[in-house]
DNA sequence: ATGAAAGCGCTAACAA
DNA sequence: TTGTTAGCGCTTTCAT
């Protein structure tokens, strides 16, 4: 019974003090290393911080410093690899600065964000890193910066937010991509994207916010515009859903006497569901249909054809993000961020259309 | 410049108290939904709180009641998408009972595991979910269990360590992938995994731990054995390293005159490098060579051909960890686990071995 | 049902 | 350099 009892409450600085025999204050400065502390007594300090295997309390220390040595990270799919990589590329960068991540998924739901922001606001995260879903309001980002804790937006911007933006610029690059596919003889484009709009049509007025896919269609866009021809407003097709409704929309626009000849997928989630309704029609790329997706990653490589790709640097987005907030929580001026600019990566899914 | 003093502090129960008329103890029940509240109270609480714009610091409140509603998850690496799946399952469940998670990514370096549960003790987290790296120290997890805060193992157990542990039973599967490469004619079959291990050869009694890396031989091994084959030893490959290791390994198997027939990656990273090394060998799968992997991702059914993979349900994986371990925090029974058993999803990558 | 006061483990003034 | 004393914002006795 007694053993039971004895359930170790954690050994504190008092403990420690105790056991060096100095006030817990001397103990607390040699343990954090602020202050001045005599050699004499930081090192029995130490032993008997290690004698008793002393942790600090990160949460007692948080109490009176304000600061948590965290960050929150807000994010639609932590599992899509695009954001995946992003991830890594902020938790490592975060890590080697003794900062803690704590992550929160949205399933690409505004009010799982907005519920998200204010978890993190409890917890009192240092700094914010938010991947904002594609939606109106954006009063609990507002109320981020409002607060004071710095926020970094990363992948879009948000019109009205004052905050640093970390996103990369994938307008030129899907130029490159359409010009491609436009000088292969295509003419007839598809666009596949799962980005939620009011408007169900496409049209070029329409605002999609300073959003990556945005970005891919001016960029779209102008490749038909520099090449004098129409753009193929009803062949983009936003709002796709989830993977039964890509390839409803794929199987849509590779039927009829006016099918598509090529397609672009505005991601890899997409490109995956695009691709196995290609497979189920038998169709064979780049003879029946050519094929450019936005992001790269190993796979891209193996499937046959390797496809061509539009690869954009999320683990260096991450990192500048990270590095970013990192700076404004300790008031430092934040790097100069380069222009994150995606490529394109030409393989083997483009081919001519082909002749009827 | 008054502007600017007024840094909000962020407002406290104190102030709610005060803006209520009520004592901060009553102001904290109310907030806090614990205690005796009056209706009359409560309601001028919460109308207080609702004007300030209340939020409860969730670090202060930890440090009373010794909870910080948080669970510290450890894994060799997040962005490996059979992690993905599982962190997934575990952020859903933990999210949904009102738990935080926070992440720790090792990179497969046992000082990073041993430091990251530092980490989460000085961080308080209420209970762990560890993938432990693979490699012999586990002082630091009996530590964990030491402390009294419930630890659930995931994806292997650790010998000598009391926890619950959250595993998939690969080992039929692995029988049944083999068996079915047996079946089409294959003797030489590789074996690639990156597992790390002091012996460099491979041989029946090596000690991998309670991996699943393990199963995985066991089951293969018994295949040959019920079979009455030999078991082609030298062609166990682990020890397999990063990329270009795996393409060394792979593209050694597949040298020479006794070069393999078959080979069966363990796990979706070595499977993508070890398919770049097929491509580069311009072989055809499964006319030239027959390829089973661990792991399935929606990739696979788009690569050419379709990939005869072991599926894995790492999501339930996921969610099993994250009930165990929050019953345990709540002094509940964990739930009776299920026998997560793989299952092999027999496509189009195996083939009767080449005629020479 | 309510309030006063103590205290969680630490840091930060302030003296000495 | 050291120790003493207040807190940080909350929960939790213990009275009332």
């Amino acid at each position: 019974m007694a053993q039971d009892l004895a359930r170790s409450r954690d050994v504190t600085v008092a403990d420690v003090a105790k056991e060096a025999r100095v006030s817990k204050a001397q103990a607390a400065r040699a343990l954090g290393g602020y202050g001045a502390v005599s050699d004499e007594v930081a090192s029995r300090v130490l032993a008997a911080a290690e004698l008793l295997r002393y942790r600090p309390n990160r949460l007692a220390r948080s109490m009176n410093t304000g600061k948590s040595q965290t960050i929150g990270v807000i994010v639609g799919d932590i599992e899509n690899p695009y954001f995946g990589r992003a991830i890594r590329g902020i938790y490592d960068t975060a890590n080697s600065a003794g900062y803690q991540v704590i992550l929160i998924n949205t399933s690409e739901r505004h009010e799982t964000e907005v519920e998200g922001v204010n978890v993190l606001q409890d917890n009192r995260v240092d700094g914010f890193i938010v991947a904002p879903t594609s939606s109106p309001g954006s009063i609990h980002l507002q109320a981020v910066v409002d607060s004071g804790r710095p926020l970094v937006l990363l992948d879009r911007r948000v019109a009205g937010i004052e905050a640093d933006a970390v996103a990369s610029n994938s307008k030129q690059a899907a130029f490159e991509a359409t010009a491609a596919l436009l000088a292969a003889g295509h003419r007839r484009i598809g666009f596949v994207s799962t980005t939620k709009t009011s408007s169900p049509a496409y049209h070029s007025a329409l605002d999609l916010g300073l959003t990556p896919v945005s970005d891919r269609l001016k960029g779209f866009e102008q490749a038909f515009a520099q090449a004098c021809l129409p753009l193929p407003q009803s062949l983009v097709r936003l709002n796709a859903g989830d993977a039964a409704g890509i390839r409803t929309v794929v199987s849509d626009l590779l039927s009829g006497p006016d099918r598509v000849t090529a397609i672009i997928a505005s991601d890899s989630v997409i490109a995956v569901s695009a691709l196995e309704e290609v497979r189920s029609q038998h169709l064979t790329i780049p003879k029946d249909l050519s094929f450019i997706m936005f992001d790269d990653f190993p796979w891209t490589k193996i499937v046959n054809p390797p496809l061509t790709v539009v690869s954009q640097p999320m683990y260096e987005l991450g990192v500048a993000a990270a590095e970013t907030v990192l700076a404004r929580i300790q008031h430092k001026t934040p790097p100069v961020l380069p222009d994150f600019a995606a490529r394109l990566i030409i393989r083997d899914s483009i081919a001519p259309p082909p002749t009827p």
